[in-house]
DNA sequence: AATGAATGAGCTTTCATTCAT
DNA sequence: CATGAATGAAAGCTCATTCAT
């Protein structure tokens, strides 16, 4: 009979789910406790039960967030020798997977890729996300250097131009609002991934 | 005798000045009409004969942030054809003037780049702004498609991933701490257009 | 087979020592339910199948502790004539009763002789109590009078005197914190008695 | 025209006449911010003008009484030597000083004889107050042990011993309930401080 | 008997804004 | 122009108590 336990923790993923779209919606300070708790129809004291302050579970959502976006980045990791349309498909398979991610975590990714105006301690967390993401992708693309994949270049530079793209276009495509008048926004996961990935290797010019 | 009303701007442009930095360093919730006043030397109420508002000297900082940021990406508008070359060296051009002003108003670029958490109005202004910001590029890119200097592509793509480099880059030269472990933040404006231009036109391969 | 309800007043005895000594070290508004129960290891609703209130388990606590308390300072009555030094070691053996009593039952005493700040009705309890404890050394110091062992003053300001060194001395003894410089605390409750007594008899000058 | 600060620390010193009312009245924990507020007529943010919390307006409190008691009962230390019974008057002196220094300042004397439930900043502030004037009294005794006015005899004991005197009369003399049945608290200053050095100096018997 | 999730009134504190001087 | 005292509407959080199981 894990009934009971399982309803507690529906509850409190019901809370956090609440939670991580008013925060991307309205920001840190405009989002009250209770915001929270009216949307989730319960008493503000509940809140309380399941998360220590505001501040606590908004560290939550990003440190768990966090573990999420480098599962799926990390996976672009190559390990065998290739040619530049391998490297070129797998970029293309990892961007998609990325945006298919967020597509289907939109507040979550909000929260990360915009930031949020709120305390120190999850300002730096998430600052600690990004740089991690970042590290994500210089490592793929120091193995593809490596491998001669690509031209020796300073990778950090490179994976902040890529980085750069990709937080770009993501919040192009998912943060944008409706009155954002781009093509962008009215791309699939795929479309996107290719465009981004076609100007990664090619530029303008390509 | 209109030094009164001069020492009145001056004490105008003071307060707004300490603004933009508090602002850009602490967020607009963290940052208190008395943090203001206080770094200002004057009372609390004096801040009231001057803006109207909290709200109102954020909207007046990005109005006018907007402004000048507008007129340092407008030079960069071709008129007359031209190379690869030329492209690139007038694109290079235009980066430099951008990250030069950058350098010499971090802390509104920041309020820009970075976007602020605030009131609907003050974060519809930004985005405005960065819209603007991009439409400008993406003139520059058409003119440069009409000229033939560029391949027919989709601008507002094109602009949006340019834009999104730019973004990032500044971003991380800026703004980045002093922890981010990055080649990016030691290098100079030129240096950082120069490999962002190189990027744009090449991309990893180039 | 009372082991059911053995068990029960067991659990209920133990909450009443836990709840006594959190009370008189942290204070009745410092203390929560949810310390107390904690540290019982039972779960919130629990305590409140054995009382009714935080209240009234206070309430509880101080009416059982007057009880016993002046159990111990009646036995100082005297019923036969004697010497000055009968009522001297009789009072000697008194005070010796009541520090003895205090020292195994530190906490509760705490509770009485330095009251607690809490509601109007447990204020009023232990209030009620030592005005007890106070009469019932009047009575002794009358009695005595009527003896003609002591000499006839009133003794109503007389008990108040002897309470006062009493609870004055105790306190010190017995609650007095570590850093409390004084000789006080090291004194069995014998010394302590005698000492008292000495001054209680003879003064300064004694 | 210093009228306008007359005027801020009139207003300032009217919360904290209030605020010691009610804090010995009714407790730290049962004040609440807007009693104070309610009954000084302003509103509940001109409070925080003038104080930086609840807590900081009571240690201000105690520390400026601690001040003021100090002085009187430091005022007993002998210079001079005398027979005993030059003590016995300037002990009665002393006495009557306190007693009327506490019926002036009835309500500040409660919070520092009986205690106040509050955080531990404060209750500390309280035991050390009482230490001090402690410390103070047996200044006075080695003083007059020195000059051979009294016995040698352990003056941390003695001192606690007429420290112990003086908290209990001064406790049922001023902050005794009128349902108190004694015949303490009808008696002037000086026949309670007269009353009290002849129970000092000779105990019962004297 | 026992659990622990849920409640909600109530508290301290913050801060943009106002206003008499 | 300038002051700084005063305002009061929130906001986050606490905790005694209740109640379905």
């Amino acid at each position: 009979m894990i009934k009971e336990n399982e309803k507690s923790i529906d509850r409190r993923e019901q809370i956090i789910a609440i939670a991580i779209k008013l925060f991307a919606m309205n920001g840190y300070h405009k989002t009250k406790i209770s915001d929270i708790v009216r949307e989730a129809g319960i008493a503000q004291g509940t809140f309380y039960w399941y998360f220590k302050s505001k501040e606590s579970i908004v560290l939550e959502i990003i440190q768990s967030g966090q573990a999420q976006i480098l599962a799926v980045v990390s996976k672009g990791y190559r390990t065998s020798p290739g040619t530049i349309a391998d490297a070129v498909a797998s970029s293309e398979k990892l961007f998609e997977d990325l945006f298919t991610f967020s597509k289907g975590n939109r507040y979550l990714m909000e929260l990360i890729i915009k930031g949020i105006d709120s305390e120190e301690s999850i300002k730096h967390l998430i600052f600690e996300t990004r740089i991690k993401i970042e590290e994500a992708f210089k490592n793929n693309l120091k193995r593809a250097m490596e491998l001669r994949i690509l031209p020796e270049k300073d990778p950090s530079i490179q994976a902040a131009l890529v980085m750069s793209l990709m937080e770009g276009m993501l919040a192009r495509w998912l943060f944008g609002p409706v009155t954002y008048e781009s093509a962008v926004e009215e791309q699939s996961a795929n479309d996107l991934a290719k465009e981004l990935v076609k100007f990664e290797f090619f530029g303008l010019l390509g």
